[in-house]
RNA sequence: GGGGAUGUAGCUCAGUUGGCUAGAGCGCUUGGCUGGCAGCCAAGAGGUCGUCGGUUCGAGCCCGAUCUUCUCCA
């Protein structure tokens, strides 16, 4: 059974099931502090189990792509180790909000297994939860009963609270689960060990696929369980091994998910699978990881140094790390894959294919840097070996290769195991560890608990309508951070405050408390749905009621920005074409930034034409058109941008300027016309395909223009008013360079003429030409003219001195074989002479000088300077 | 967010405890030689040594601030 009939059939049999069948979700997380990926499938809907949101359909199911980087089996360095664990895979779910429970849950998950999959039911085995006494918890009979049903005695495995309890987090919905483990091994070894033992046990082909949760608990603060008061189902079944099972495959990497790219980095690296364990560890590394870049890259988290991009780069590299390792790449190649990639998966998301372009464009570059890297970290180490004694290499160096040059370490380890050297691990393990904890105890934020004033389900955004309110705190905490100090995060039954969202920044605003006293809200951000407030204090009594006012001023400035945003899309696609599209966006009070994925450095005539066609929006005073709460479809057809960061959610708000029209949860202005004026600063390449323009409006324009009129003004008052400043500053640019040539001429004309003046003055002592004069020069000119004396006369000697600003200075030349034959030194000349002008100084042997602030002693040190000769 | 590195000619980079009149290779210009795969020889142009400030007789080098790029960690 082809991989996408499998897809298919999941979700056709819950469709059969009354459930509403939903789009994957975006597997990058934007605006989750607490998570960078979907990292499995029901994060998604996690607002929906907090009870911070009820959800629209109450049974949904979908294939979810999800993203594991870390934990228990998802090291990203064991993957492709194995045959069976992967960064990105996608996860199929089932999902109950409230509705039904074990009963159906079981059943299907059953059905759907032996009757639509036709898998042998006696390859099937179940956990069951066997209850905790610390949590006074007990059997969970009831799905036992439930699969007795199906399953004999002897396959139902009871399980502990580390395998069959499921917790969101420490706090928060949890409930029993049941597990479904499949064993495809064969009959003979079957008969030798039985499946039973082998269920949890890391055996590859006994391996867990589905796992029911069945949430009706909710675990507080205090560790306490209590009963939700509605119960939920959220299963999750790993596709890939689906796939694996249902294809008869012994390995994840043998099922046509994975056999299309396999067959394509054979042929593109000239290698064979399965052949040899290190190419073949290779094969699925670079068939693993590409799949999760990809997908990364098409949800718009591109590559960079730091958070959830620093971590696509990290598994991008170790892909192209093992192909230049083991499959002898030195070229980049993996952007090739995404090609196959999306006609393979393309059907099932279009991101896939749509994007496709950036992808291989984005994938290439970063290909490309690296390999840089490799090769100038392949240099250095070469010079690390050289000034090695011995065969082991200091692990503190091989540290500094790997922390600022990026060279991998177990390339470092392998090269020197060619080379029959070793590496101190031991060394560069604790470097490592001295490293984390600096980063660590910088980024050190303690959390209190929160602290509960009232329950209120419902905390709810006012902020589109009013910027005032009477609010009451219905929580908060205390957060200490190294760099920002002591923070209170408050939580309000209401709020005006607009939270950190959608590239605009958070609110920022005052709260008052009855005896006037006012605590600033210094940024607003929000948490699982939560809008959080950060204060610098915490009123006297919390539980008052509050006026809280946002800051007007700083809001209608972010509104400007943010609605030009949406005119700067609108612009960008007119001008450029439709495959501009938005890669991100930072809205400030101060200033807008946005990043579209185009290919060329725009021209200033594009520049240009984008900014008329934005402020010709403003000119025309268009009036905002805000649609809440409408269906995704409807906002669809008023021709709102589909965006694949979008997930799934019942109702979206749109913000409609004419033909602009974006899904958007931002603050705008209610006519363009409040906009005022749009200006572009700046244009740029932030990674391979992908551009970025900062631009201001409103005051900030104004600023801009007053700013540099001024400066124009300035300059235009500076060349005497001239009709023309740039050809005058051209003129005068050309004039001052050609001027530069003839003083450079002139001034060596007159040091030849000082030359010949001077050369009439040198005495002839002990064979040694000798010259000592004061001269009104800088010392530049002297040294110039020293060795320019030295080349004319042969065994000279010449002291000069002179003074400037009320400072005496002397110089010393001596020509190089008198140096050597006479075991002169100007520097032990100058020092000593030195002395009598209150100073001090030194050079090399042949040329010395030295300052000092006595003028009145250059006259006696140059008749000293004879004293040298003897 | 924290640490490390980096910035010198159009490009790739040297520059040792401050003593330098800032270099090399490639590229460029000019002239000459030359039937051979990066032709050879000679001459030459090209530098605010990231920016600002400081220490010093003297700073590419030391100190402080700041920006760029790279990199590791969170």
């Amino acid at each position: 059974m082809k991989s996408q009939l499998v897809r298919q059939q999941f979700l056709d049999f819950f469709a059969s099931k009354k459930h509403a069948i939903v789009p994957s979700s975006p597997m990058v997380l934007k605006n989750d502090p607490t998570l960078m990926f979907t990292n499995a499938g029901m994060v998604p809907f996690k607002e929906y189990f907090l009870g911070q949101k009820t959800a629209v359909d109450k049974r949904v199911a979908d294939t979810q792509k999800c993203l594991r980087v870390s934990g228990k089996h998802n090291d990203l360095e064991e993957v492709g180790k194995d045959t069976y664990h992967h960064t990105m895979f996608e996860m199929l779910g089932n999902w109950s909000f409230g509705d039904y429970f074990k009963k159906e849950a079981i059943d299907w998950a059953w059905e759907l297994l032996v009757e639509v999959y036709k898998i042998d039911k006696d390859c099937l085995y179940v956990s069951v939860f066997e209850g905790a006494e610390d949590d006074g918890l007990e059997y969970d009979q009831e799905a036992y009963d439930l699969w007795k049903k199906y399953v004999p005695e002897d396959r139902i495995i009871n399980g502990n609270k580390k395998d069959n309890f499921w917790e969101m987090g420490a706090q928060g919905p949890c409930g029993p689960c049941s597990e479904i483990h499949v064993d495809i091994r064969s009959a003979e070894e079957k008969a030798k060990v039985s499946g039973r033992s082998l269920v949890n046990n890391d055996h590859p082909q006994v391996v867990e696929i589905w796992n029911l949760v069945f949430m009706e608990f909710n675990r507080k603060a205090d560790g306490t369980l209590e009963k939700l008061p509605a119960k939920h189902v959220d299963t999750g079944m790993g596709f890939e091994r689906l796939c694996m099972v249902l294809q008869n495959k012994q390995s994840n990497y043998d099922t046509d998910v994975f056999t299309p790219l396999i067959r394509e980095i054979e042929a593109i690296t000239n290698s064979e699978y399965g052949k040899n364990e290190e190419t073949d560890i290779a094969i699925r590394v670079i068939a693993d990881h590409v799949r999760a870049v990809a997908f990364a890259i098409a949800d718009g988290q591109l590559p960079s140094n730091t958070g959830a991009g620093y971590v696509i780069r990290r598994i991008l590299r170790r892909a192209i790390r093992y192909g230049f390792t083991f499959l002898n790449t030195k070229e980049p190649f993996i952007y090739k894959l995404a090609t196959t990639l999306s006609q393979q998966m393309g059907d099932y998301f279009p991101e896939l294919k749509i994007q496709k372009q950036l992808v291989t464009n984005v994938i290439k570059e970063e290909e490309n840097s690296f390999l840089r890297t490799l090769d100038q970290g392949l240099v250095l180490l070469d010079g690390i070996i050289k000034n090695t004694e011995g065969t082991e290499v200091s692990g503190k160096k091989a540290f500094e290769l790997f922390d600022t040059f990026g060279f991998p370490i177990d390339l470092t380890a392998l090269i020197l195991s060619e080379k029959g050297m070793t590496l101190d691990e031991d060394e560069f393990k604790k470097e490592l560890e001295k490293q984390k904890t600096r980063s660590r105890a910088a980024a050190v934020v303690e959390t209190d608990d929160w602290v509960i004033l009232q329950e209120d389900a419902e905390k709810e955004f006012i902020g589109y309508d009013t910027l005032e309110a009477n609010v009451n705190i219905t929580q908060y905490r205390k957060v200490s951070s190294k760099k920002e100090g002591d923070l209170y995060q408050l939580v309000f039954n209401m709020t005006p405050f607009y939270p950190e969202g959608g590239g605009q920044v958070g609110d920022k605003g005052y709260l008052k408390e009855d005896d006037g006293n006012v605590i600033y809200i210094v940024d607003t951000k929000k948490e699982n749905n939560l809008i959080i407030h950060f204060a610098k204090s915490l009123p006297k009594n919390p539980t008052q009621t509050f006026k809280v006012v946002v800051d007007e001023k700083e809001r209608f400035r972010t509104a400007c920005n943010h609605s030009a945003s949406h005119l700067l899309h609108q612009a960008l696609r007119e001008i450029l074409g439709t495959h501009v599209e938005q890669k991100g966006s930072a809205v400030h009070s101060k200033s807008l930034r946005f990043d579209f994925s185009h290919f060329a450095k725009m021209t200033a005539d594009e520049l240009r034409a984008v900014e008329d066609f934005v402020n010709s929006r403003i000119e025309d005073k268009i009036s905002l058109e805000e649609y809440r709460n409408i269906p995704i479809k409807t906002a669809l057809d008023k021709g709102a941008m589909a965006l694949f960061g979008e997930k799934y959610g019942d109702t979206v708000r749109a913000i409609q300027f004419g033909k602009s029209v974006e899904l958007c949860g931002g603050i705008h202005v209610q006519n363009t016309g409040d906009i005022w004026h749009f200006k572009i600063v700046s244009e740029g390449a932030i990674a391979a395909g992908v551009r970025r323009i900062e631009a201001i409006t409103n005051n900030a324009t104004k600023d801009f223009f007053l700013e540099n009129t001024q400066v124009f003004s300035e300059v235009a008052e500076v060349l005497k008013n001239t009709k023309n400043p740039v050809k005058a500053i051209i003129d005068l640019q050309e004039e001052n360079a050609s001027l530069k040539k003839q003083v450079e001429a002139l001034q060596k004309d007159k040091a030849k003429n000082l030359t010949g003046d001077l050369i009439n003055q040198v005495e002839t002592i002990n064979g040694i030409h000798y010259l000592a004069v004061k001269l009104d020069l800088d010392q530049n000119s002297i040294k110039d003219l020293a060795f320019d004396l030295g080349n004319k006369i042969e065994n000279l000697f010449l002291l000069v001195g002179t003074e400037t600003d009320g400072k005496a200075f002397l110089s010393c030349y001596i020509a190089k074989n008198l140096v050597e034959a006479k075991q002169l030194d100007a520097g032990k000349v100058v020092r000593e002479l030195g002395k009598l002008i209150e100073g001090g100084g030194g050079g090399q042997a042949y040329f010395a000088t030295a300052g000092g602030k006595k003028p009145e002693g250059i006259e006696e040190a140059l008749v000293k300077g004879k004293e040298y000769l003897k």
